[in-house]
DNA sequence: ATTATCTATAGATCTATAGATAATGC
DNA sequence: ATTATCTATAGATCTATAGATAATGC
């Protein structure tokens, strides 16, 4: 087995604070928690991130961008030319992946950390998310020659939005996300044609 | 001068317990957070509520709840009788008023709280929020044999959703929250038009 | 040898309690 | 008299550091 058929124990402290990071926010998750998961002790955490907290909290939200940039370039690269696909194909992506609370990363948790890091993530975060959701839209508006609302960046956040408000929404429906995702891109693709 | 012409000191710790916690969620505001922005003891905050936190957070919640459900009905019933205007008019009500992040609420902030407390509180949310938006796309729908999507608690609970993208996107962006506001609801208005 | 974990504990922060003092409203 | 605030402090929780011990991978 070459490098990296086994994930270092660095990487399994990642994975484990994504989960509870992504679910409940920066300030809400301790390193007792993340510890407690894993099955060691808190103090063990500082092995692999001797900055602590806001070290590991930065690297978590990092890669999750990275993981949301190339999953989002994949995903649409193999989906069909048309918009609804793309849509589609961008919403199971995203369903397939612990929520990103977007509202709450930047009024809460991005407050939280220092301001150099907090820019450069929400760079990170823009590029990475909003900013592909956004071309698609363009592209598809003027391939199709649906209504060019002419804001496409209002249209990428709320879409995003919907996509996080449907996760939220399957605690509480037997509905499945894709369907609700499905339904909600056919309401906004039948609102960019005509009139 | 009657009563309450005056505000009493509990509503003011009230009043700014609530811009606190919307903005960042019951765990990241600490006691000497909202103290401090009153100008006085993290002690005295007991005085108007001896349980603490929880109980303070819980009072926040259920009066913010029950704001939304007077304002909603209110703005509602003063709109014009179409889809449209009553949709505008729900958006510039929420916009009005300190951001609901639905989505935290229900992942973070209530995990922490009392579980009869919070399903107290969720029904309330739901009652308050969820259901008088979804009443208004049902009876649109229905009035004006626009397309039943069947499933009006998605619609509602994506209309919700955007108007929070629009709270949060205000910080990055120039336009008025009330023209992004538009020209989703336009969007949404045409997709259930037709097909 | 290097990597991962442990125990023990310091120091900071946060919630909460007790009891004293000041301000307010009949 | 009642309401609102204060000081002082206990106790819990949380982050972080130091140094020892165990596990792992050439």
């Amino acid at each position: 087995m070459s490098r990296q058929v086994k994930e270092s124990a660095r990487d399994r402290v990642i994975a484990v604070a994504e989960q509870l990071f992504s679910d409940r926010g920066y300030k809400a998750v301790t390193l007792r928690d993340i510890a407690d998961e894993l099955g060691i002790r808190q103090a063990s955490l500082y092995h692999h991130f001797p900055n602590g907290k806001e070290e590991l909290f930065i690297e978590v939200t990092e890669r999750a961008m990275l993981r949301h940039a190339e999953g989002m370039r994949a995903t649409i690269a193999d989906a069909p030319e048309d918009l609804e696909s793309q849509l589609q194909a961008i919403a199971r992506w995203m369903l397939s992946q612990p929520p990103v609370d977007m509202a709450r990363m930047v009024r809460s948790d991005m407050v939280e950390i220092d301001e150099v890091q907090r820019h450069r993530l929400m760079q990170t975060a823009l590029r990475s998310l909003l900013l592909p959701i956004e071309a698609v839209f363009d592209r598809g508006i003027d391939r199709e020659g649906l209504r060019d609302v002419g804001h496409s960046r209002l249209l990428a956040s709320s879409f995003l939005s919907i996509i996080e408000a449907i996760q939220v929404s399957v605690r509480f429906s037997s509905r499945q996300p894709e369907d609700m995702a499905d339904e909600m891109i056919s309401v906004v693709m039948n609102g960019l044609r005509a009139r």
